[in-house]
DNA sequence: CATGAATGAGCTTTCATTCAT
DNA sequence: CATGAATGAAAGCTCATTCAT
């Protein structure tokens, strides 16, 4: 997939934009509506507000868009991939299981906590309500994402013997929220104003890969 | 608590309402736009909309509410006082701590996954970059308030011995957030469209509790 | 007149008064709306700061009037006659022409130029294109009231020889702008902040006086 | 000035308006703005009201004008400018006295009287108490700007010997207002419904010219 | 293609007035 | 008679969108 990115970058254009059309301009556009929907929120947000914060004419954003609806369903679609880019590489490295989830862990937290992700967060469930669609492939593309490269990772390691998991699926889910348990939901509600410190992060995270693996390495298991 | 409402309901509404007012009309209101703002988000719901849906007069919403915001805000308050009561009997009836546990779980995630309780989230995370004060607020008097339920049931289980925690608050965010792993988030984006089935739900709590326990209870850690 | 009004005042109130109505409860609201649209002008005048002003609810006043323009015709009456009443004994008591006139010219300049007497001719000035009937009337009652009572001096000085005057009335008009030259204009626009000091009135007065007597006076033609 | 006006149409307008912004549609709403609110009153008339006499839409006139109340301030500036311009070749061109003084009286009291000047009047009085600074500007840019003619004026006469002033300002007010005698407060209150006829004009200055020079002129003093 | 002036629908809010209590 | 809750029309203003330049 990343491939076909690096080798059609013109092809995608072409499919995306009009003849004439300046991809340079379509990101300024996005650039400035990420900064005010995500200071402002989806309906807060005036056209004029990010046509003045992106540098560009109210009518120039609507060559580039149908409305502002679609701005924002190709705001959601660029953040979506700008912010989970490059989560995995970490797994799939060599090392021992708790040692490679650590680390990962470690990435997620810090990546998911941060401002710009916890803001885009806030804007897309607050329309998921009224733009399902655009809701669910947030979620599809963005969050499973992540677990889908530990979904990899743990079905190779319980392959390898190094772990015993019934449903790996849940399994990664676990791992994700114990991950960020006391953190994440805390920064979307703005209770913890700033992303969590090193020390915060590193704590929940070995907790929660100790809990991890406590219940599923199977010597643990047997001891029991 | 219940009591007291019925017992001094004047005295009551002599804290909140100016002289004259109707509760009953307050309620209404602010059912009205519980609805419509539940299905339009803050911004997109107009007060139009939800006089229509109240049945009364716009005007009547300013002779209540000082404005849109100060609507806003008795309604979160309302809700988050009406979905978040009553969740803990559970964790203060005898019985052993899994028991306990299962229970709890089963009706933490049946609330928190319920529409009500989903939408209510979903308007107040989207305004909660602009209305800081207020999902702070939210998260203290709502979520904290279940987690405190369950700070306090472990703590007399650690002292009991049955459990050994180091850090209880961190315990019982944990233990939260695997009730609902793969469940909770997946409702807030819609990609889990419908509540989750009572199986689901079961499944999800009890891999939450059986990791729990094994992490937390003594004889686990000595067999380790 | 003011004999009348001492016989008979209930009678008069019989003409404006529904049975049951209270006097002295028309004349509270009649002072709140003095004071609120002084301030405000008609127009920016609620019938809700009225009613706070007066102190009484807001449908009271819809018992003594029948809607906003009616109370405002009413005020405007009611202050009319209180502030035009009495300026002219001054004229009538014996004395000199020259001294007549200054006391009388004192005793005008300071009463339309204090502040109730100001605010009442911006605000009927200012609906005066709306409420034509309203200004006149204003007018007829309020200032042709002071230049008659000059009339009737200046005809009786002019009848004992003290003065040679061909246009009375014309004569009456000019010695009163002459007394407020400088003074109540700028007081209208609000160029003068606060009534003119004594000193000030005193010179005008006197400067008016001068010239007035300076041409009408039969002698001063030949004698000055 | 008026030579920099036309000379220099765009230096002006860069001064003032936005870029872009079309100065004629500026004074299509000033123009129309003038006759509803002069009409009507500045509260009574509404953006709506003026946006379809303007021929303009609602929003148009937001481009132009911060809010209603910068509008009427830059109607009231523009009506102004227009109104009390050219007042004053009259007093400048060589003759006596008295004829320069006729002649500029009639002009004087033709303009005051007209309807336009005298609307104008009514509506800044009647927000002078709430917007102080606005009166006091079209006072002093105004009212005042045809008494500082009358002053150079009988500033010059005074040191030709023509004329015998001690306090020139207080002279160029009494002269202003005896022009008026009987005629500017009638027209504001509406008692004079349409301006003064030629004939009561001429009388009117007359005998303000009169009495005057009988006082000023120091032959007259001892000749008459 | 880029611009921003122009639009009018729709926003939140306030108004004068009514009427059940 | 006095009250003030209720009304819905209309207020000032902003919006997403269009289109002549």
């Amino acid at each position: 997939m990343t491939t076909n990115e690096r080798v059609l970058p013109e092809a995608q254009c072409s499919l995306r934009l009009a003849a004439g059309q300046d991809p340079a301009k379509r990101a300024q556009i996005l650039e400035g509506a990420g900064r005010v929907i995500s200071r402002m929120g989806y309906d807060a947000a005036s056209v004029n507000d990010i046509a003045r914060e992106a540098g560009v004419s109210k009518g120039t954003i609507y060559v580039y868009f149908s409305g502002k609806e679609d701005l924002f369903e190709g705001l959601m679609e660029e953040t979506r991939e700008r912010l989970f880019r490059e989560l995995g590489d970490e797994l799939q490295r060599p090392g021992q299981v708790g040692e490679r989830m650590l680390s990962y862990g470690g990435r997620l937290v810090r990546k998911l906590c941060s401002d710009p992700v916890v803001q885009a967060h806030r804007v897309m469930i607050g329309v998921a309500e009224r733009m399902p669609e655009l809701g669910v492939r947030f979620y599809e593309r963005g969050a499973t994402r992540g677990t889908q490269l530990l979904v990899d990772f743990l079905t190779q390691r319980v392959a390898a013997g190094e772990l015993a998991i019934a449903d790996v699926r849940l399994a990664a889910s676990q791992f994700s929220e114990l991950c960020m348990a006391g953190l994440f939901r805390r920064r979307l509600f703005g209770h913890l104003a700033q992303p969590p410190s090193e020390d915060d992060i590193d704590r929940t995270v070995k907790a929660a890969v100790d809990m991890f693996l406590c219940f599923y390495q199977p010597q643990a298991h047997g001891a029991l």
